[in-house]
DNA sequence: AGCACGCCGACT
DNA sequence: GTCGGCGTGCTC
């Protein structure tokens, strides 16, 4: 039979589509379409494409034209694998300008942007599902053989499978399998994110009969007393609270941790595991409403008022001020009116009771996503924000990757936290300056939010580039812990001070030790003494590559640099004149700790800081130990500030406070301040009483006036205006200078993207969008850079050259591996 | 990324 | 004389 539509379909001109390959190559490749496909292909779906002599790869289509190129023969798609389009436009817009901004290949954002699984290549491997039990009978005969194999051999490449069943598109049986959830996508073994859980005792239900009950208390009585102590106690707690703890049972039956596990034991206690919030605890944010007070009622329409002139709002609110209320109302208006928010947060990790409390509100019109997550997961995520099943999407910055349709809102919580920066892999994206570009896309706002906002952002609101809206008022009178200051030189001259320690100081945490309660001691250095300094002639140990004075670590008997992480042997006597009398200079951690074990024997003290926590279970480990209460006292730098809720803790002692005076990161110390007073501060509503011992050379400093005041809003402004206005120069634009390519090419990017950068800025010295990428810029400002060479080879020759056009002044000689090349800018 | 090709040192 | 390391170039 003779159809009409057939002869249409011939006059046809085959069609050729620009394919982006999940590799990191410059350009990308056209594929001829097959001629009856035709009407399947459009820009934004996924094909299966050969490249190369004989790999499979899912690429996504571009672009779609009717030219043939000419200087080559096209390859046929092998596939299409989707029957809609996985990619919207805006978002193959945005890979474009993520590939452009941060120069990167097409397809290293295609990688970032897409799940594993939406990308099966011939190497990939899969797995069975082994939680799923599905019918047998239900498969077809390849996919049936496809999971024989499975059952004998635990995993596949995806090209082994094409040898299987003798055939080269597997692509589609794969897809039906992935969908079926019967296959997994081999991972690569990443550490999973692991929720912080808590036991919570409860007492057996059949006990809640009450002959069973009176039964109970009679065996007690006469065998167990302390055991019947501990069932009344749990009656007791019960009726007061939901959840009764350990410490909490331990605490108000008198009773020991034998006891309970006895109790457990004999099936009486029934325990169970409940994941919790690693913040603070959820019963008083549960308590707190979404109302708006008077102030955030008016910042709330001061932000919508913004929004009318500006796309970009910055709200800077100090702690505990309620901003989370506040975007809670934004998100509610942006749904009611049928478009989709996405909230992003630095660390989903340590951020969970933002995420409980939206659930709680937005229940299941909300998605998370996360790099964490496995695929299978994320999938599932990038197919709900498709569809528009999710309207709210809280994630970390690679959820700026996911398929919106009409966005908005953005909301960056915490705008100025540096994770938002994605550093090894490329694409090097910071996902709020790639959010902001994403809005322009959808037309949607911008809603930045942050107690200590980066000095961009204030920057860009003070040019009224951003909207600016205010939030001074601290919500529900936190209970601030006391706070008293010692002056060092006045303890020194009273010969108060044992040690580093003052009296006061000491008093307080061997008085929290008797109460078994717990104290953090805060000191801003690592190692053991910063500076030594020869007494005869002045000579003082530097680092090679940095033009800093070594730190003397005890652990490792080394003089390290704690900007490059250079490493030299320590020695006995002066290498400059001989002399044997090398001065120790300053304290850092590891002489904190070694001198408290000295005063208090008995305590348990660990330290933490970047030595001790190398690994990221270490991190968790000293934590987890805290909140036991294996530790008493915790020693450590800047870390310990990170926020997090240890409800024994009360005493917090500022070793020394000057180092923070002084620090050129302001929002640093302004945070450890406020976190360390939260911390105790916590500790106080519990009926403790909180402390915070601040020692300094410098009493009267205006920041320690201002941290008694708990005015950090005044000192963050006041900060700021002489960081804008007076003290500094401009800013410039820094990018991502600390260079770890095996790859020459990539450096070659690198070297000569940053030329064009530091031409630009010096040209007209704009404020960077990503600021400051390297932190061993002094006073925000580029003096030096530093470039790491970890592979050396030929086309060094090359970058050298580059490097030698575009930088001021450059110092070739020591450009081999393992080096780093130093650069030193002058902006003038 | 993977793979082929080509160039120089160290080996049966 | 060849084996194999590594650097370079190419893949529609």
């Amino acid at each position: 039979m003779l159809d009409l539509s057939d002869s249409v379909h011939i006059e046809k001109k085959t069609l050729f589509a620009e394919v982006v390959l999940p590799l990191p190559i410059a350009k990308n490749y056209t594929y001829r379409v097959p001629f009856d496909r035709a009407a399947d292909v459009n820009v934004g779906k996924r094909v299966v494409v050969q490249f190369g002599k004989s790999k499979l790869y899912t690429g996504v289509i571009i672009s779609l034209g009717e030219k043939a190129p000419e200087k080559y023969e096209a390859k046929y798609l092998m596939d299409i694998l989707d029957d809609e389009p996985l990619i919207t436009p805006q978002q193959l817009a945005f890979w474009d300008w993520i590939s452009g901004y941060y120069l990167c290949n097409p397809g290293e954002v295609m990688n970032a942007a897409l799940p594993a699984a939406l990308k099966l290549a011939s190497e990939t491997r899969i797995s069975l599902n082994t939680e799923y039990n599905f019918d047998k009978s239900e498969l077809n005969d390849k996919e049936f053989l496809i999971i024989d194999a499975l059952e004998i051999q635990a995993e596949l490449t995806v090209s082994e499978v094409s040898k299987l069943l003798g055939q080269k598109t597997v692509m589609p049986v794969l897809k039906m399998l992935f969908n079926k959830n019967i296959i997994h996508i081999a991972e690569e073994v990443n550490e999973r994110y692991k929720p912080r859980k808590r036991s919570f005792y409860g007492l057996n239900p059949v006990y809640r009969n009450q002959e069973q009950l009176k039964e109970l208390f009679e065996i007690l009585e006469k065998r167990a007393p302390k055991q019947l102590d501990a069932v009344l106690a749990l009656l007791q707690l019960s009726k007061q609270k939901q959840q009764v703890t350990k410490a909490e049972l331990e605490e108000a039956a008198q009773v020991s941790t034998a006891v309970l596990k006895a109790l457990v034991e004999k099936e009486i206690f029934l325990v169970e595991e409940r994941i919790v919030s690693r913040f603070s605890n959820s019963e008083e944010d549960a308590e707190s409403t979404f109302e708006l007070n008077e102030y955030q009622e008016k910042a709330f329409k001061q932000i919508n008022q913004q929004f009318e002139q500006k796309d970009v709002v910055l709200l800077h609110g100090i702690t505990s001020s309620g901003k989370t209320q506040i975007y809670v109302r934004l998100i509610e208006a942006v749904i009611e009116s049928g478009k989709q928010v996405l909230f992003l947060l630095p660390e989903i990790a340590l951020t969970i009771h933002i995420i409980e409390r939206l659930r709680q509100y937005f229940g299941n019109k909300i998605g998370v996503y996360h790099s964490r997550f496995n695929d299978n997961e994320r999938v599932e995520v990038w197919n709900k924000v498709l569809s528009g099943e999710y309207k709210v999407v809280l994630g970390a910055r690679s959820s700026v990757f996911l398929p919106f349709n009409n966005l908005g809102l953005i909301v960056v919580d915490e705008e100025h936290e540096n994770s938002y920066k994605q550093f090894d892999p490329a694409p090097r994206y910071h996902a709020r300056d790639a959010a902001i570009y994403l809005s322009t896309l959808y037309k949607a706002k911008v809603l930045l939010g942050s107690a200590t906002p980066s000095l961009e952002s204030y920057y860009n609101a003070q040019q009224h580039k951003y909207g600016l809206v205010e939030l001074n008022f601290r919500f529900g009178e936190a209970v601030l812990p006391e706070i008293q200051v010692i002056s060092i030189p006045e303890e020194t001259k009273n010969k108060t001070m044992q040690s580093h320690f003052s009296t006061v100081l000491m008093q307080d945490i061997e008085s929290a030790l008797e109460k078994k309660e717990q104290a953090i001691l805060f000191q801003n250095r690592r190692g053991y003494v910063p500076l030594l300094i020869c007494k005869t002639c002045g000579f003082t140990p530097k680092c090679i590559n940095c033009d800093v004075s070594l730190t003397l670590h005890k652990s490792t008997g080394k003089l390290h640099c704690h900007y490059c992480g250079y490493k030299e042997d320590v020695y006995a006597v002066c290498p400059a004149c001989g002399s044997v009398h090398l001065e120790q200079k300053g304290y850092g951690t590891e002489k904190i700790e070694d001198e408290l074990s000295l005063l208090l024997p008995s305590a348990r003290i660990v330290r933490m800081d970047l030595d001790t926590t190398r690994t990221k279970m270490a991190f968790q480990n000293i934590l987890s130990d805290l909140e036991d209460k294996k530790t008493d006292i915790l020693v450590g730098t800047q870390m310990v500030a990170k926020g997090l809720d240890f409800s024994d803790v009360t005493v917090i002692g500022i070793v020394n406070a000057d180092s923070l005076l002084k620090f050129p990161d302001f929002r640093a110390n302004e945070r450890s301040f406020q976190m360390l007073a939260q911390v105790s501060g916590r500790a106080g509503r519990r009926g403790k009483k909180g402390k915070v011992v601040i020692q300094t050379y410098d009493p009267h400093h205006r920041v320690i006036s201002q941290v008694i005041r708990n005015d950090y809003a005044e000192m963050y402004q006041m900060e700021m205006a002489e960081r804008l206005q007076f003290k500094y120069p401009p800013f410039y634009r820094i990018i991502q200078l600390d260079v770890k390519h095996k790859n020459a090419e990539a450096l070659f990017h690198q070297a000569e993207y940053l030329g064009n950068a530091l031409k630009k800025q010096f040209g007209d010295r704009v404020l960077g969008p990503e600021f400051p990428l390297i932190n061993r810029i002094r006073n925000y400002y580029i003096k030096t850079i530093i470039l790491k060479i970890e592979k050396e080879g030929t086309s060094m020759v090359r970058v050298k050259n580059i490097l030698k056009e575009t930088i001021v002044q450059f110092q070739t000689e020591k450009i081999s591996k393992g080096n780093l090349i130093r650069i030193d800018v002058d902006p003038y």
